[in-house]
DNA sequence: GACTTTATATATCAAATTGATATTATACAT
DNA sequence: ATGTATAATATCAATTTGATATATAAAGTC
């Protein structure tokens, strides 16, 4: 599944243009699948070729025309097969995790630095994840809830995880020859 | 960081060839920062433009030269520069997640078929980090048991969360006029 | 004995994506 | 007045992905 697929599913939720499905992607899809406009607008250009989206433009004063995309109905059937692949994958792409694998090389400091931003990063998700929850939840469809509430679980994981393991980056390791 | 970041840091081990940085990431780096030949190749040719890595080359017959690379002390000071950066990012690209988004649209089996084969991933990831304490955990570094830990600790929440929520997605909502 | 897969090793390339920047106008703060 | 936010599009270099090409030996399978 890529950038075009998920411009296309979102779109079957009404019809939008490349700024709308920006703030999409920023609010709630962002943090499990983002996107910005350098792949937006291609996708939507190349959806639009491929016949799968209508475009109507509408005339603005001082800005940029407004194009609205609309799903047509052989945009639907292509998304329906997209969603048949029953493989989908899972990445992740930790910068932060790969800093950790060289800790060794690293200052005290800076290990409790790289720590305490993760945590504070942790600490804004479960906010955002607060505040859907208060503002909009009610009419989401059952997957939306079912996402949400993975990355719920998974921020707590990783915030329990970095608090009671992060002694283990920070203190001075007892000497190997102690024993002896 | 970037691919290249990544590749210096693994030499800090010990020369290595593009094949043997490549085995590195499908052992267990691969698993939250993937690399290909594709990136690899391409990161030491220009790592040894920039004089951080040197490279030997190596005759053999029926195969290519083999390159070995090591890291120089200018790459090591250039990467000990990149491990200062305090805010390193934690990504996800989930294919998996942006398909149970539109669960709505699909067929309850194809929603069964997606949430198996993700907890048999799972299931595959569990086995490896079991492999991975087995065999080779003793000569490790702290940081790489900590990510090691963090994968494990994210691997066993995934699993929970989709074990007791996946009747979210499968079961047939209550009409929303029920209780009229 | 024939055949297939796996391992060793490099390299390249089109396509996708990232992250930044450009453009232009209104509106709201400071 | 000056900066920042919002609305809206678009482009572009650099990076990354995922696949493919090339060539040989060893190991496993039928």
């Amino acid at each position: 599944m890529d950038v075009k697929t998920v411009c296309l599913g979102m779109l079957t939720d009404g019809p939008a243009s490349g700024y709308d499905l920006k703030k999409n992607f920023e609010s709630t899809f962002g943090h499990f699948f983002a996107a910005g406009y350098g792949s937006i607008y291609p996708a939507l250009s190349s959806l639009s070729k491929q016949g799968f989206v209508s475009c109507e433009q509408i005339a603005q004063e001082g800005k940029p025309d407004r194009k609205v995309y609309q799903i047509t109905e052989e945009g639907r059937q292509f998304l329906l097969k997209a969603l048949e692949n029953t493989s989908p994958c899972h990445k992740i792409r930790s910068e932060f995790l790969a800093t950790m694998c060289f800790a060794h090389l690293m200052q005290g400091e800076a290990i409790e630095a790289v720590l305490d931003y993760r945590l504070e990063e942790i600490a804004k998700y479960r906010e955002m994840f607060r505040q859907l929850e208060a503002e909009s939840m009610s009419d989401w469809e059952e997957g939306e809830k079912f996402v949400l509430g993975f990355g719920k679980a998974i921020a707590t994981a990783m915030e329990k995880y970095i608090t009671e393991n992060r002694h283990l980056l920070t203190e001075e390791p007892v000497a190997k020859t102690a024993a002896v």
